[in-house]
DNA sequence: CGTCCCCTGTCA
DNA sequence: TGACAGGGGACG
């Protein structure tokens, strides 16, 4: 569900509210077994109860506790979880499974109707952002950057976008919002964009992100925020899920299609084909 | 790389 | 009843 935006949103909610904090129970429902990818719950209780978070961070769509014993605490959200700050003792959120508990009498309350959440122990930040590519958003990220991680793959453009391993937190919304924006069709082969559109292509992605951010993030189903309030964002998308409705600028239906795996909204006339196409040789360059 | 799968619910 | 859902890990 929730991407960069939604993440960072929740980030900032909770962060003053948890920071400084001492965890002092852990409790989370035995059905619930993805959550912890094995780990026995006794054993993470063991190693988060008594801890005081430091800080709450964020990378791509992970968000991190950092502890006091230097160890990092990370969760992912998935496709419906949510994590909300409540008083204890008020009723339970719609499929909670999991609480923890602080020293204030406050609970972060984790629920996840699919169940694909996930909560991992890492004892370093490194170790959980190692297999991460910048984001969009870094201020260090720059358009030369960004142009090298697409050259020479053959790769729809859109599933690039979406490899956290190449940029991390862009999802299915911020993706297809970018590649409208930027005039780009999803299912062009990363490499064969222009120079010119994979600039547009930069902009676009921290733009949209950031336009995102200060949103608050969007709900369109599941998502709200770290108070349990629902976002912005999806009330001012261009394409995503307009499948059949005009495009804002020309008025074309909004096409659908399946890309990446992942259904792809996209205006056929202002996202145009790749204006680079592969000349003969060159097909089997990669890059690394 | 694309495909299937995890799980549970909503909508056509 | 079947298709689909802000994600990502395993697989071939």
């Amino acid at each position: 569900m929730p991407e960069l935006p939604e993440v960072e949103t929740i980030r900032r909610d909770l962060a003053p509210l948890v920071a400084g904090r001492t965890i002092t129970g852990v409790e989370v429902d035995p059905g619930t077994l993805p959550l912890l990818a094995g780990a026995p719950i006794e054993t993470l209780r063991a190693n988060l109860v008594g801890r005081t978070i430091r800080s709450l961070g964020r990378r791509g769509k992970y968000l991190l506790f950092e502890l006091d014993d230097g160890r990092w605490f990370a969760a992912h959200l998935r496709m419906t979880g949510r994590l909300v700050w409540r008083e204890r003792g008020a009723p339970p959120e719609p499929y909670e499974r999991a609480v923890i508990q602080l020293d204030d009498g406050h609970d972060l309350r984790w629920s996840d109707l699919r169940k694909f959440g996930t909560w991992r122990l890492h004892a370093s930040a490194e170790e959980v952002t190692a297999k991460l590519g910048p984001e969009p958003i870094d201020a260090g990220l720059t358009e030369a950057q960004f142009r090298r991680v697409l050259e020479g793959r053959r790769a729809p453009v859109k599933a690039v976008l979406l490899d956290q391993r190449r940029f991390a937190g862009l999802g299915n919304i911020y993706v297809d919002e970018a590649l409208y924006a930027a005039g780009v069709r999803p299912d062009t082969p990363a490499g064969d964009l222009s120079r010119a559109a994979m600039g547009r292509l930069y902009r676009a992605c921290r733009e949209v992100l950031e336009r995102g951010i200060a949103h608050r993030g969007a709900s369109f189903r599941d998502y709200v925020d770290g108070q349990g309030n629902e976002g912005q964002q999806h009330m001012f998308v261009q394409v995503f899920r307009r499948t059949g409705k005009p495009c804002y600028v020309c008025g074309t239906p909004i096409a659908r299609s399946i890309v990446g795996g992942r259904a792809t909204h996209y205006c056929p006339r202002c996202q145009r084909p790749a204006r680079r196409p592969r000349r003969a040789g060159e097909g089997a360059r990669r890059a690394g």
